[in-house]
DNA sequence: ATTAGAAATGACGACGTTGTCACAGACAGG
DNA sequence: CCTGTCTGTGACAACGTCGTCATTTCTAAT
């Protein structure tokens, strides 16, 4: 790999001079710095990071920590979201995986140690609260898709109550009024919160929630979750005054939603109304009629986590806000009016 | 942070000797090892990754390029595959996403020079042909789902002949003989290959293949494809002798022959049986009935991926492999028996 | 007790970069 | 001519680690 010693020979000025001819220093000579320049594109000379580092410098390496999102098609938005707003600055992101490993991520904030990275941006697969350790890491640690359980870091976390709202007056709005629901497991934030902005829009419609129409559409713990929304579609749909839309937790639950119309001779959005969460392209968009679905902000949700850290180096924060972000609905075909 | 000259003053002994504790030398004595184990505990030392590299040693960084992979649902498992072989040695992975902007390639081979990566990865997101420029790049670089156009760099790939040929068989063994073919766009890799595969599984049942079967999924030139998957199936499905099974290009295709099938309330798999092809899971699992496909071995390609890395980096190789990896049948519940 | 050899430890420098400071030369004003 | 200022350039040190080699301490054999 090329050095300055090199290049400085070569052009027959000191190491010094050409240090400040990459790094930008006004002061040197025009015609020294167009000299150097050359010899630095002929020799193709990249400042080796390591050295720059060591020098003193910060790293320029961010480090992401995850229990799956990094490699997982529900929310990889959030990573290249980050990686956008990085970009930017020539700044990189170095991507730990545990898979919920405890020991794994003992290693990986070794590593982080290691690279002496600038910050962390610790993202989780789903909505959830977190406990960060690393009470002797000096960086910014922002969360991402959760929240500090002690309140201690800021967080970038979706407006799953308000995904919930859209979800349930959109479906009003077009005239449904027996809604089924379909959850996904009760164990999360995401499932109580968008219960509570489904109810709210029912309460803010002066209508009430019949509560027996809400069912799970999967069971089991974390990370061990089993589908269930089939039979619990189809049983809720050959009742005799079965629902005429149905909120989905996520649009793998709507796949089933579809699944089971289909098995039922159902045919949507004639007979039935289905709205999903999460915009999951791969099945919103190929499912035929395409699916309506309320986007999750992940894209934004990286963007943001890098910006909020960037600002928290500055600020040596004691505040850490919980931003929350908007989940915009997205409409398709599967939804029609009523009446 | 802390650093060897630290945990030596504390300890009582030379830099050195630290440095020979914390890289597991033999030579020195075992009282003194404890001392200072206690001590390198104590204090959280974590070596300087960038002190050690500029030293001389190579870099533990492996760069990871590639269009869109790591940050798209369908190949995300290659760069898992890859984390997996390297967290054992506790090497990582810098992720680069060009988002096939060749300036931003151009930007993060750069960046790849500055951290002096120990070798790249170039993934794509299909399978395909490509031409990796960098002549002056001197450590290894593997192509994985894609294979160097020049032969001239080892590559990972998977065996599409061989999943199309396993689609194939695996209907025809089932007693279909009017097969129904929905395919990718033609111009890449994997269309050809899987249609090669299809039929040689003909020719081996020694029967013909229908060529009017076969019909586009999708239109559009490579990154704009649009699905028309559900249109061709309606009518593919609508003819008089209508396929008593499908095969689809990919799980995306599948799901709108679903969609198609529940359109014309036709049921899977009595009516019709459907095979995919990725195992995308948030489809195959999600669908009721739950899909038969045929896996891509992404997980498999990352992890060879880097393997074959660390060989090449062994043998200064002008060998350059073409590996290819096997598509295996995952059996669901999509297919039936005929008669 | 002496000595040869082995075991344990330490001093030093180099890796590539950049901040600090010093120096050389140009130029203006007195 | 001297002084002061300004511009351009370079010498040097330091960042943290580890290979090389020298030095010290210990062990065992005479």
């Amino acid at each position: 790999m090329v050095t300055l010693r090199q290049v400085a020979e070569r052009a027959g000025v000191s190491i010094k001079t050409v240090s400040r001819i990459v790094n930008g220093d006004p002061a040197v000579n025009a015609k020294t710095r167009i000299a150097v320049q050359h010899h630095l594109e002929f020799l193709n000379y990249v400042p080796n990071h390591a050295a720059r580092m060591m020098r003193g410098g910060s790293s320029s390496i961010f480090g992401f920590m995850t229990d799956a999102v990094a490699t997982t098609p529900y929310s990889v938005d959030i990573v290249r979201g980050a990686q956008a707003a990085l970009n930017e600055k020539n700044q990189t992101l170095l991507i730990a995986n545990t898979d919920g490993d405890a020991k794994l991520e003992k290693e990986y904030w070794r590593m982080f140690r290691a690279h002496r990275v600038a910050g962390v941006i610790y993202a989780s697969m789903f909505h959830r609260s977190h406990m960060v350790g690393q009470p002797d890491f000096k960086d910014p640690i922002v969360l991402a898709n959760c929240f500090a359980a002690l309140g201690d870091r800021p967080s970038l976390i979706p407006d799953d109550e308000g995904g919930g709202y859209a979800q349930a007056e959109y479906l009003l709005r077009h005239g449904h009024r027996r809604i089924g629901v379909l959850t996904l497991i009760p164990d999360i934030v995401a499932t109580t919160l968008r219960g509570a902005g489904i109810r709210q829009a029912f309460r803010d419609a002066g209508l009430s929630f019949d509560e027996s129409l809400e069912q799970r559409g999967m069971v089991g713990p974390v990370h061990f979750e089993r589908m269930i929304a089939f039979d619990a579609c189809v049983k809720m749909l050959s009742a005799k005054d079965r629902p005429s839309a149905i909120i989905c937790g996520n649009d793998q639950v709507a796949l089933q939603v579809y699944s089971a119309a289909a098995h039922l001779d159902l045919h949507i959005p004639r007979d039935l109304s289905v709205i999903g969460f999460d915009d999951q392209k791969v099945i919103s968009e190929n499912l035929r009629p395409s699916l309506t679905t309320v986007a999750l902000p992940y894209f934004e949700i990286g963007r943001q986590a890098v910006e909020t850290m960037r600002e928290a180096k500055q600020n040596d924060a004691n505040w850490a806000p919980k931003i929350l972000l908007p989940c915009p609905i997205v409409e398709r075909e599967s939804c029609c009016a009523i009446r």
